[in-house]
Order: C-alpha cells, then sequence, then structure tokens
DNA sequence: AGCACGCCGACT
DNA sequence: GTCGGCGTGCTC
C-alpha cells in the first residue's frame, strides 16, 4: 500500500508533529526514520519522517517537498527511545530526535564531504590588540568578530563564526591577512601521543570474577538488567567493563561506552583501541564530518564498539548488548540544555527497550543510583579492594585555619603537603595538585571601600588572569583588563584576593625551582597547549608537578604518581546546591584515587577549612558507606532525591520585574493546580512542596535575570503533573523564557 | 521557534 | 493621522 500521509517530527517547541500529503513521485521513497523536507508557515524544513497515518489530523495538508534520506537515519530503537525522552523530559520528539542524530549527518546528505573551514586565534592578546588598533577603530565588525570567536573558545567553524558575530567573509580574510586568524580546512581528529601507559591485563581476581557473572549471565541471556558496578578506585572496574564488551562482541552484539566528557582522556581511547582493534569514537573536538563517518560505520556495522561521551547513548548500534556508564555519578551526563536528558537514566532505558545490559560504574555511586539497587531496580555488585593489592592511599587532612593561625599567614601550600611533595620527588617519583578553579585570583576587592569587581552581564565576580592582565567573567567571557585603581572609590589598588590555578602554578614554581610543572586546564588548553602533549610528557616522566582543575582528577592512571594534593577542598562545598556534599565527597573521593596506583605507597593531602564535614571525613577513611548515611538522612529529611523527585522551573529574562511576575503566576497556578488534585491522582500537600518562585543562585547570567520555582514531589508522578499544569496554562510574556527542568542536576 | 494578526502610545 | 511596541495564537 501506497502512503498516502507522511507524520513528521519537527525539531519545533511544539509538542505535535505534523501531517503532510505524500506526493505520487515521493510514495517510493519515504520511510520512517529517513526525514523530508516540508514546508510550515512561510519556511521549509527539515523533519524526521515517524509514520504514515491513514487520514491527516488537519483540514488540507500540505504536500512534502523532497525525500532528504534515501534510508533510514535513525532505526525504530531510536524512535521508539526519543518518544520515551520526548514524554519524559517534556520536549518535543523532534528535539529529541534532533539531539540524538549528530549536526554533521544532519545537514545535507554526503554534500559536506569536505572538511568544513575553521577559524582560529593565532595572536598573543596584546599583539592582536595591536593589529586590531592599527585596523582602526572605524571597523567594528573586525573587533566583533574577533570576541565572537574568543567567546566560542578561540576556534570555530568560520560559517558558524560569521553566522554568530555577523560579519562577512572580508573581514575575516582581511584578519588572517594580518595574522590575528588562521583559517585552514580543519584536520579531523587530533593525534596521539606517543607515550601512555597502557595498563596490562591483568587475571580477575575473585572479586572480580563473581561481579562479572551477573553482567555475563544477562548478556548471555540477551536479557534486561541494570547491574551498578560499585569499586573502589583502582579495584578493577575497567576490566571487568572490557571482558563485558568482550562477551558481548563474542556473541556478535555491539557495546557502547559512556564517559564524563572530561574523561574521554586519550589514555582512556589507547585502552580501548589497544584491546578492541577499530573502536568508533565520538569526541566533541572533533570535526563534524569526521563524528559522521565514525556514526555511519557504527550503523553500517563495521565498527562495533562505541567509545564517547553523552550523546554517544544514541549510536545506532544494533543488536546492542552492552552500554556502560562510567562514572556514572557525573553530573556531565546530564545535558543543559532542551532536551535535558541524563544520559545515564537515558541509558537504562534504552538497555530495557533493547534488552541490553546496563553497566553503571563508579567508585562513588550517587544516590540516585545507589538507592535504586537498595530497592532491587538495580543488581548491586561491590569490589572493595584494589585489583593491584595496592593499599589506598594515606590521606590527611590539613586544617588551614589551624595552619594559617600556626604560620601567621595564609599559605597555599601547607607545611605537610609540601614535605610530602619534597619527599616524593626525592624519590623520583611525581605529584599532581588539584584546585577547581581557573585564573589567579578569584576576585579583586578593594581594601579601602570593599568594592568587589564584578561582570556587568553576570553579577559574579571576575576572575584575574595574570598571564592575559585581564579580569575574566567564567560564566559569560566578559573580560575587561584588571583595573589598577578602584572603580568605585579611586584608591590606587585593588587587592587580589582568592586562589586559582595560576597562582598555585606560582606559588608551586618558588618553592620547587628544581621541578618541571605544568598546568592543564581550559585555560592552558584554549592557548594552544595539547593535553595530550602534557599527558604525554607526564606520563614519560618529563613533567615532575600536574597542576590543574577537573581534568587532572578524572581518569588518569599513572603509577608513579605517590602525592596528591587537593588544595582548597571547599570549592564545590560552599555552592548552594544539595548536592554540594556529595560532590565535594566524590571529588574527593576521585582525586585521592589518583595517587598510589601503581606499586608504592600513596599519600593524599586535603587542604580545608572545614576539617570535620562528613563529605571530607568520609573521603579520608575512605569510607562510601559512611558517606551514604549521613547524606541520605539529610535527604530523607528534605524529601530530595533520592527521596523524591525535582522538578526545576527556570524563568529568565531581561526584564527582572516582568521575570518574577511570570515566575509568580506560575506557582500561583500550581499551587491552585496541585491543591485540587483529583483523587485518583497522588496526593500533593504530603511530602510535596512547591519552593519559590526564588532568585536563582546565578541570579543573573548574561544580561539576563533568573528566578526559579522548584517542585519537590514524592515521585514522578506528581512532578509530572505539575508540568502538565505548565503546558496547560497561557506562556509567560514575550521577553521570559520558561524552561522546565526534570530531575535537574545542578540549581545554579 | 518564527511569523502573522491585532490592538494601544509617541512621531515622521 | 501612521509606525511600532509586544501579547496571542497558529503552523500540517
Amino acid at each position: 500500500v501506497r502512503p498516502l500521509y507522511v507524520e513528521v517530527a519537527l525539531n519545533l517547541p511544539v509538542k505535535t508533529c505534523f501531517h503532510y500529503r505524500v506526493p505520487e513521485s515521493l510514495a517510493e521513497t519515504l520511510v520512517v526514520g529517513g526525514r523530508v523536507r516540508v514546508p510550515l508557515g512561510r519556511r521549509t524544513l527539515a523533519g524526521f519522517v515517524v509514520g504514515f497515518p491513514e487520514r491527516p489530523d488537519a483540514g488540507s495538508p500540505k504536500d512534502v517537498l523532497e525525500a532528504v534520506d534515501p534510508e533510514p537515519l535513525v532505526g525504530p530503537e531510536i524512535l521508539r527511545l526519543t518518544r520515551w525522552m520526548a514524554e519524559y523530559y517534556r520536549c518535543s520528539w523532534g528535539e529529541a530526535l534532533h539531539a540524538a542524530v549528530p549536526a554533521g549527518l544532519r545537514r545535507g546528505k554526503g554534500r559536506s564531504k569536505r572538511e568544513p573551514m575553521v577559524a582560529r586565534l593565532s595572536m598573543e592578546r596584546d599583539e592582536e590588540e595591536g593589529e586590531l588598533s592599527r585596523i582602526g577603530r572605524r571597523s567594528p565588525r573586525a573587533r566583533r568578530l574577533v570576541a565572537v570567536l574568543r567567546e566560542m573558545g578561540g576556534e570555530a567553524e568560520l560559517a558558524r563564526l560569521l553566522k554568530r558575530s555577523g560579519a562577512g567573509r572580508s573581514t575575516a580574510k582581511m584578519l588572517a591577512r594580518r595574522g590575528v586568524l588562521r583559517i585552514e580546512r580543519s584536520t579531523g581528529a587530533p593525534g596521539l601521543p606517543v607515550q601512555l601507559e597502557i595498563p596490562v591485563r591483568h587475571r580477575l581476581n575473585p572479586e572480580q570474577t563473581s561481579a562479572l557473572r551477573p553482567i555475563c549471565d544477562a548478556i548471555r541471556a540477551g536479557a534486561y538488567r541494570t547491574v551498578l558496578l560499585h569499586g573502589v578506585t583502582g579495584s578493577g572496574k575497567t576490566e571487568i567493563y572490557l571482558v563485558a564488551v568482550e562477551e558481548v562482541l563474542r556473541l556478535g552484539k555491539g557495546a557502547i561506552f559512556l564517559v564524563p566528557e572530561i574523561a574521554l582522556t586519550p589514555q582512556m581511547i589507547e585502552i580501548f583501541r589497544n584491546r578492541f582493534g577499530r573502536v568508533a569514537v565520538l569526541h566533541s573536538r572533533m570535526s563534524e564530518g569526521e563524528r559522521a563517518r565514525q556514526w555511519k560505520a557504527v550503523r553500517e556495522g563495521r565498527l562495533r564498539v562505541v567509545l564517547g561521551p553523552r550523546s554517544a547513548i544514541f549510536a545506532p548500534m544494533r543488536p546492542l548488548g552492552v552500554i556502560v556508564v562510567d562514572e556514572e555519578h557525573e553530573g556531565t551526563f546530564k545535558q543543559q540544555t532542551t532536551p535535558r536528558y541524563h544520559a545515564r537514566d537515558v541509558a537504562v532505558m534504552r538497555a530495557r527497550l533493547e534488552g541490553a545490559v546496563a553497566v553503571l560504574g563508579s567508585a562513588t555511586p550517587s544516590l540516585e543510583s545507589y538507592r535504586n539497587a537498595l530497592e532491587g531496580k538495580y543488581t548491586r555488585v561491590y569490589l572493595s579492594r584494589r585489583a593491584t593489592r595496592a593499599a589506598l592511599p594515606k590521606v590527611e587532612v590539613v586544617d588551614l585555619a589551624e595552619e594559617t593561625a600556626e604560620q601567621k599567614r595564609f599559605s597555599l601550600i601547607s607545611r605537610r603537603l609540601e614535605s610530602r611533595m619534597r619527599e616524593a620527588l626525592g624519590r623520583g617519583e611525581q605529584v599532581i595538585l588539584f584546585l577547581n578553579r581557573r585564573g589567579f585570583a578569584t576576585f579583586l576587592t578593594c581594601r579601602r571601600c570593599g568594592f568587589v569587581l564584578r561582570c556587568p552581564r553576570c553579577d559574579i565576580s571576575l576572575v584575574y588572569h595574570k598571564g592575559e592582565g585581564l579580569v575574566f567573567c567564567h560564566y559569560c567571557f566578559y573580560q575587561a583588563p584588571a583595573p589598577e585603581a578602584c572603580p568605585d572609590c579611586l584608591w590606587p589598588r585593588m587587592a587580589y584576593m582568592g586562589y586559582g590555578t595560576e597562582r598555585v602554578e606560582e606559588a608551586v614554581g618558588k618553592a620547587f625551582p628544581e621541578a618541571v610543572i605544568a598546568r592543564l586546564d581550559s585555560d592552558s588548553i584554549r592557548r594552544g597547549e595539547k593535553p595530550e602533549a602534557i599527558l604525554g610528557a607526564f606520563g614519560a616522566g618529563k613533567i615532575h608537578i600536574l597542576l590543574g582543575t577537573q581534568m587532572v582528577a578524572k581518569g588518569l592512571d599513572f603509577s608513579s604518581v605517590t602525592v596528591v594534593g587537593v588544595i582548597y577542598a571547599d570549592t564545590a562545598l560552599n555552592l548552594p546546591d544539595f548536592r554540594s556534599a556529595e560532590r565535594t565527597f566524590q571529588l574527593l573521593s576521585q582525586v585521592a584515587g589518583r595517587a598510589g596506583r601503581g606499586t608504592r605507597p600513596g599519600h593524599t593531602v586535603i587542604q580545608t577549612f572545614n576539617p570535620r564535614h562528613y563529605a571530607v571525613e568520609a573521603a579520608r577513611t575512605h569510607d562510601y558507606f559512611r558517606f551514604v548515611r549521613e547524606e541520605m538522612r539529610a535527604r530523607q529529611a528534605l524529601g530530595y532525591p533520592p527521596f523524591g523527585r525535582l522538578l526545576r522551573i527556570l524563568f529568565s529574562g531581561r526584564d527582572e520585574a516582568k521575570v518574577i511576575r511570570a515566575a509568580e503566576a506560575a506557582a500561583e497556578q500550581l499551587r491552585s493546580g496541585l491543591g485540587a488534585a483529583p483523587s485518583p491522582g497522588p496526593r500533593f500537600e504530603k511530602g510535596g512542596a512547591i519552593l519559590g518562585p526564588a532568585p536563582a543562585p546565578l541570579a543573573l547570567l548574561e544580561g539576563r535575570y533568573r528566578w526559579h520555582i522548584i517542585v519537590k514531589g514524592q515521585g514522578v508522578g506528581e512532578i509530572g503533573k505539575a508540568a502538565d499544569i505548565l503546558e496547560s496554562v497561557p506562556r509567560p510574556p514575550a521577553g521570559v523564557k520558561r524552561v522546565p527542568d526534570i530531575d535537574p542536576v545542578s540549581m545554579l
């Protein structure tokens, strides 16, 4: 039967799909999962064919203009999965599908055979400033182009850059001629370093063997199961993942391996390549074309192992045997733009829909996963010992208040940490230092009037970067030269407060003049340092002290690192978020685990003003269970996850009064709607609550005021009801954006 | 989202 | 008298 009509899912914030007539000429060509070009209003859009209805739901449907794909771009599995996402996360099916397909494939079919042109900043800042002023003040376009490129991280596809900055090709060419930019065809995947330690393959110990059993049993049975693999750092989780993947491959199925963006290290890629030969890697730093190529190879069954971040959960692998989510507790699995999905939860759903096994691995499982395991929704397996029989590092906590009092001054590196570092360096061992703050000074203040320099668009303090002599907003990339005098009272000097990686680098350089120090954070990368090169040099022993942010905390495995220092453990702890203790504990445990992975014992020194906090205390004693006990109690008392569900509704706009009014109106509608819940539905008063509206912790971001409402419910039913109410009431006035976030991970 | 239609204020 | 603000509704 020839289809007369198609149902099309468009990437619009509109819940419904649209029906079109199929012209005779296309009746044979259209397929479910392929895309079509269709008219909508006065535009033409591409959307996914999701069905062939017998009769249209509109009076006189328009004609499909053309077929975009000769064959389905997504299979029935991804269609089903995205439909579930749309329902659960309250987006349209089209938006979910849009997120599930890499950009390089979406636009033009194979037309973009050639790599796109990419523009990169290629000058030091002062040089660039000089060149720009020579070009003259009458060319705001050039300035705007450079500013936009800087915001995009110093490197961007030329086409996108021109569109965003509104500048023309000629402006870009002129800047390239003057050396401000380099414009070249993107080269694809970054090269891998020469030397990296590949852990040798160990025989599984008895604990690992029994952990593997429920995983492999389910894989062989082809049955859905989610396994929470809880293993202390260094307990050999990776080896279990690898054996599970091997098992899947033996059965002729495929595997998806998700890692947090930050942990997609060359080291991990190398382990996989080493073990499985060809592996599809979907890396955000790869060009669109390269990612599209890998995706196609997966769809055609040429690659059976996919390694990637969040979005790799949509890899068109069929049949699927196992999905591994490594570091499942990581917040980066949650997308912070529509559709706001959590890749770990999507992974579990996908495994369920496709009869696959999901393995969620972590040394510090999220409370959500832990509770699911306790309730029997997941199978929990526990690895209590380090595979290499190396002891867990000895963790020492330094009370910064005490240290400051005793030394009569505040010092970034306590005497304890310094002596541990000296011992290690003396033995030819290596050191990792961790600090979760980039830049030099975290804020500038005036000693006379107390003025603190803030971002005009975000109202958070500007961070001083000494290397560039500029202050930066870490949220919106606003930048300005660091003021000499106080802008408020004109006092001639500003005081540099707070400590970032740049400042620690300087202090460590002074204390250890003979050591080779490298810094690894997004600033050093932006300035052209290759993380692969730094890690390669560190692995080869050419660098003695590696200092950095998150990037040094995750997934690094170097056997000669014996000392790890946490410069300041309180950054995460002081965030206004109910998960701050959990984040702190996870981070400290993870960082501590970088020490003593080889045969020599490790030491971790944690510097903090909160030495008695249970997150710090539990990290010191490597006691996950103690942490969970305390944290569960706190969450239960307040009805926070995992004991309740949250819906966060964020309102933002340039006119604060309007934003507040919109949020208040919505809260009122929620209150009356939920209070009157019909009897079959869950009663709301019990345990549920509508919090706010209140200003979000980041109350002003990029010039937009932000207020939010938090709906706390006992289960999905309640927050779902709240989301239904929002959809049924009139939309907020123009100029106010309302974004619902189901299961929010960050409340900032 | 993007675009129309539609109804009230200061300006060529 | 119009140009244009954005509030409201619709797009197959």
